[in-house]
RNA sequence: GCUCCCGUAGUUCAAUGGAUAGAACAAAGGUGUUCUAAGCCUUUGAUGUAGGUUCGAUUCCUGCCGGGAGCACCA
């Protein structure tokens, strides 16, 4: 039964209006109750009259047997507030679908590919990937959870530029090949090519002879330095509970993004410029852009429109969301449109969001550092620090991964986040460990209580916990609709702010209402469970 | 120059057009036989600026100021 849906139909037909036009919200303090309208102030003015009188008239006619108060307030709300039974349902409910507790089947059936990740090989994460990984793990769960089959998969780089700079680095180096070799290897040839002659002309040509793949000599040390490096990018996706179905790399779709600009060509999608091959994006209001170069050699755009042809013949799919930093917006608008104009089935199915760059806050950390923070030694410094305080390595890990992740995901994708490296290492306050612990609190309760709920006497009041749990499948629902995962970040911080204060107010085992709050606590555990697993933060046994 | 994004406490972030703009960190003070103090409780503190739309604007529109990104053969 959907509650908001009778009490909208009770409302609407007490204002005489249609049902279309009558919202609700939650108030933002508890105390005015769950649900608030402003329907009496939206027709006060048409109607010339007093919207305080107004409201009064049409709370009067709202008779509904799970509300026990219906109050006017303010400016002109009108503010509905349950009955004590239908918070203790509430808490059944939550009860009895566990696992489930949350989820909807609004997306059910629907068939969804997510690229996020984009590691390159030959290239080390660092911190900037991370944020990528939190919020498209955390897109791909929240999708998950409204029914949809999701498939996660990374794009990245094996050819061009940066890899030949790796090659020829580790050819002058002769060191042992590990991830952190590949980076040294690719700062050497980097530099190398911009202050030695001979160095760049070596590296042109190893570039040129990755894409023919004619040297044998030469494609067996990119593929065993492309496994090493991607190897390292598994480690870390392992660490933060990302499972790949595929790696996508530009190898594989620069083929059939030169096919798609030649058949685009034939369309007249595309024209020469300047001996490129360009779209002329000012025609849809965007800038015009180069698929193919002069050299004959595409570029990322041309690659791009490969990349959905390789999609779809892997697999059939209803939506492909794809996760980039936001430098890459007006970029990837002028590619769909392009695309639009030769595959518009695939064009459609894009969505392209975008995250903020990642930035240090302190000048003397990016300075010590180096310009760039591993994902790996991030990790690892935060593993050490939390170590102390914890239970066990693994714990450790546990929590490291969660202040990472919650850091991430507690604002908004779109902006850039700015990382202080000393405060995004803080465990105190608004942050993963925070939730964690609540959460080993909660089932720590549950675990060392012996008394069966079955008989559980139901208290009078109503617990602030009560009033805000309900809303968890709704909190997920918003957050599913606008791809922001934060709003859930939000809603367990305040869970996990509510539960804390109970837990030091109320006694809980041995106490009044012992099986009530059990009850109560059990919910609070399984909505954090939930809640923690959309986000990616694992849950600890114990800190 | 053109296009897009963003300006909220000292700092990092919230706020589907609504009620007294929420947190956290930092600062100051409290809290230990009730279950884990990575906790809890107090106090101080903010919407860049000028207009407009609206019963009501942090939110929508315009100008200005300030910051960021993109704008042809890189990805």
């Amino acid at each position: 039964m959907n509650i908001v849906g009778e009490l909208q139909k009770a409302v609407a037909q007490a204002a005489g209006v249609d049902i279309s036009v009558v919202y609700f919200e939650h108030p933002q303090d508890l105390e005015h109750g769950d649900y608030a309208t402003n329907i009496a102030m939206a027709l006060a003015k048409e109607r010339r009259v007093n919207p305080k009188e107004l409201a009064e008239e049409i709370a009067a006619k709202i008779k509904l047997s799970f509300l026990s108060k219906v109050s006017v307030a303010g400016p002109g709300f009108i503010n509905f507030t349950f009955s004590r039974d239908f918070y203790t349902q509430s808490l059944k409910v939550i009860s009895s679908l566990g696992r489930l507790w949350g989820s909807n089947t609004s997306r059910v059936d629907t068939k969804i590919i997510i690229e996020y990740v984009n590691a390159n090989a030959f290239k080390q994460l660092h911190i900037g990937h991370l944020m990528g990984i939190s919020i498209g793990e955390a897109l791909s769960r929240l999708l998950e959870f409204s029914g949809a089959e999701v498939k996660r998969e990374s794009y990245g780089g094996d050819v061009g530029p940066h890899v030949a700079k790796a090659l020829y680095g580790l050819r002058e180096l002769k060191k042992e090949l590990t991830p952190e070799v590949i980076g040294e290897a690719y700062a050497y040839g980097a530099k190398e090519y911009e202050e030695n002659d001979s160095a760049k002309k070596e590296i042109d040509a190893l570039n040129k002879a990755i894409y023919l793949g004619e040297d044998k000599e030469l494609m067996k040390e990119h593929s065993a330095g492309k496994d090493i490096s991607m190897k390292a990018v598994s480690d870390i996706l392992d660490v933060f509970g990302t499972k790949l179905d595929r790696f996508i790399f530009e190898s594989e779709s620069a083929p059939i993004g030169m096919k798609i600009v030649e058949e685009g060509i034939k369309k007249g999608v595309f024209v020469e410029s300047d001996g490129a091959i360009v779209y002329e994006g000012e025609k849809k209001g965007l800038h015009t852009r180069v698929f193919r170069t002069k050299q004959g050699t595409p570029t990322y755009e041309a690659k791009e429109l490969g990349l959905e042809t390789i999609k779809d013949a892997w697999w059939e799919h209803d939506q492909s969301i794809i996760l980039t930093g936001k430098e890459q917006i007006e970029y990837f608008k002028v590619v769909k449109e392009a695309l639009a104009e030769i595959h518009p089935e695939q064009a459609k199915k894009i969505t392209h969001l975008s995250n903020g760059l990642m930035k240090l806050s302190e000048g003397k950390m990016a300075s010590r550092m180096g310009n760039i923070i591993t994902a790996k030694s991030l990790i690892e410094d935060l593993v050490e620090k939390v170590r102390k305080q914890s239970p066990d390595d693994a714990t450790a890990q546990q929590v490291a991964v969660g202040a990472i992740k919650y850091s991430i995901l507690k604002q908004q994708a779109g902006g850039d986040i700015v990382f202080d490296v000393e405060k995004s290492l803080s465990t105190e306050g608004d942050s993963g460990p925070y939730l964690q612990y609540a959460l080993v609190r909660a089932r720590k309760l549950l675990a060392d209580s012996t008394k069966d709920d079955a008989d559980a006497v139901t208290p009078e009041s109503v617990y602030d916990l009560e009033k805000i749990l309900y809303r968890f499948p709704e909190v997920v629902e918003f957050a599913q609709g606008r791809y922001e995962p934060h709003h859930v970040t939000q809603y367990l911080t305040e869970v996990a702010a509510m539960f804390n204060r109970f837990y030091a107010q109320e006694k809980i085992l041995g106490g009044e209402y012992e099986g009530y709050k059990l009850l109560l606590v059990a919910a609070v555990a399984t909505t954090l469970e939930n809640g923690l697993w959309i986000l990616g933060i694992p849950a600890p046994e114990r800190m």
